[in-house]
DNA sequence: TGTTAATATTTAACATATTAAGCATATTAT
DNA sequence: ATAATATGCTTAATATGTTAAATATTAACA
């Protein structure tokens, strides 16, 4: 055992890839003082529009419970506004601000530049690959 | 853009897979009253023998400081020890005790058994590809 | 209509992630 | 030898992850 088995352990490499994707997009982030997660919500609400609490988080693939946090903070931001739907008032539709939109704006090419550079590295028969047996994992056996 | 992009961005797919190999890990590690974390911990004491927390932290996949904390509440637990190296007092050498190894030996055969059915569920050739390719995420462009 | 169940969100409690700062010990250069 | 630097770890501060409990609203229904 002179290698150490971690190396083709599943969840240490998944670990470690998303280490590897997430530190440029973080260092990126930094500048605009907003966390990776924070940049989630804002793309998805950017992209999809306005929507309920539990739907973004869902979207943003965040727990409930974090989207609680991270919305009342970026509400402090002025990134996205929060008001009850009047269908139901227990929802809460939550929807990005012009300064929210200005963060994506801000930002959007070099987030790209740096996932056509994860692209280049593996490839484009490989990176579509691995997208496929990465989301292969999430499916069905979620019971 | 009927269909989110999200399903076709590798950070977002990376989560969503770690998610779900972590799950069942999780579910089983309750039983025993330790996390995920210390499980790391655990296994590469138990396969590797006492290091340094530098070294561990590294190997376990976590940051030195959040293994600083991991380590002294898993002393607390009695899992393992740690005391400073005499060669170099600044190191901290720490070792997994019997207790921690029966924690080890008690899930070891379930762990086995999930990593298994991921296996199983994408193919030996798959699963073998998804490393090499997770691997190769992980490599150089570390500058 | 009043009670119960279900739904949507929030709060709480504890653990980890991340970055930066602090501290003690070792090493290096002069 | 000693001041400057580097190393290894801890502490601190803020943010998120995770599970469970609490709250508010709506739906179901006897």
């Amino acid at each position: 055992m002179a290698l150490p088995t971690t190396t083709r352990s599943l969840p240490i490499s998944l670990m470690r890839a998303r280490e590897q994707v997430m530190a440029p997009i973080r260092k990126m982030l930094a500048n605009s003082d907003i966390t990776e997660q924070q940049w989630r919500v804002l793309r998805v609400l950017s992209e999809a529009g306005p929507m309920d609490a539990t739907s973004l988080a869902d979207r943003s693939c965040l727990l409930v419970p974090s989207l609680t946090r991270i919305a009342q903070s970026m509400k402090t931001k002025g990134l996205v506004t929060q008001e009850p739907d009047p269908e139901d008032r227990r929802r809460q539709m939550i929807a990005i601000t012009n300064d929210g939109q200005n963060v994506i704006d801000e930002n959007m090419e070099e987030a790209n530049l740096i996932a056509q550079g994860f692209r280049n590295k593996l490839g484009d028969d490989n990176f579509e690959k691995l997208i496929d047996l990465l989301n292969l994992l999430d499916e069905e056996s979620n019971k």
